[in-house]
DNA sequence: AACTGGTTCAACCGCGTCTGA
DNA sequence: ATCAGACGCGGTTGAACCAGT
């Protein structure tokens, strides 16, 4: 004995939007918004179909300034890291892009994201994010109820923070045997990392750290201080 | 051109949580 | 404190599309 369906499924539509429906739907959420119930506003706005597809259809494809596709490398780096923070929560992670709604980002995930995780370097950023910037992102991922309490937006670390340390890639043969770099070599395997932090905002303290490594000839895979 | 297998993504489902009576 | 209805979420599905043969 499961529970009752939220409405009669004989009676509703069901299947993809018509644009006809789109106009209608969007039309009276824009005139009269959402009224205070999905339930109810199918009936009002005198569609065939159920709250809960209405609700969905607004919120996933025709509520302003929605963007779909075309993920960026940013926004890659921003899912990553707080996938590993929080784990499937895409909501909480949509919420911290602009534009971007848990489903997308939910479909982006299992259809791409996850695939290009298990195939190059992000992994390995992703852990690194995971466990030396924890810090910086300003909530307790275990703390963090299912609620609507809003996401604190990312800050950016103190003038005295540790960086993380390279990656474990950053070993022979692109670490010469005196211990200094093949800058190419490094940054071209720490560019994941790099990208991580660029889109922490910690791009320009970051380049110039390695800019002072690669000009002092000093070991890079030694963790960074400012 | 026709078929097949893989991919994408809009939409659905059902459960947990919230809220108001 | 309890209950029922509504909401919000994550997991899953399946039709449409695409690429390869």
């Amino acid at each position: 004995m499961g529970r009752a369906p939220c409405c009669d499924k004989s009676k509703v539509k069901r299947g993809p939007w018509s644009p006809q429906e789109d106009s209608t739907l969007r039309d009276y959420v824009e005139k009269h918004g959402t009224a205070g119930s999905w339930i109810s506003l199918p009936q009002k706005a005198g569609l065939k179909r159920c709250g809960k597809s209405c609700r969905l259809r607004w919120l996933n494809y025709l509520r302003p300034n929605i963007k779909h596709g075309g993920f960026t490398h940013q926004e890659d780096t921003i899912i990553l890291a707080l996938y590993h923070n929080i784990g499937s929560r895409w909501s909480v992670i949509a919420s911290q892009l602009p534009g971007r709604t848990d489903n997308d980002v939910k479909n982006y995930w299992n259809t791409k994201l996850k695939k290009k995780l298990a195939t190059n370097h992000l992994a390995a950023a992703a852990a690194t994010i995971n466990s030396n910037m924890l810090p910086y992102f300003p909530f307790d991922a275990n703390s963090y109820q299912h609620s609507q309490i809003p996401l604190p937006a990312l800050v950016e670390a103190p003038e005295n923070a540790l960086l993380p340390s390279a990656p474990a890639t950053l070993s022979p043969p692109f670490i010469n045997a005196d211990g200094s770099c093949e800058e190419d070599a490094f940054l071209l395997d720490f560019m994941p990392n790099y990208d991580l932090l660029d889109a922490f905002d910690f791009h320009d303290k970051f380049n110039h750290q390695i800019d002072y490594h690669l000009q002092q000839e000093q070991p890079i895979y030694q963790s960074f201080t400012y």
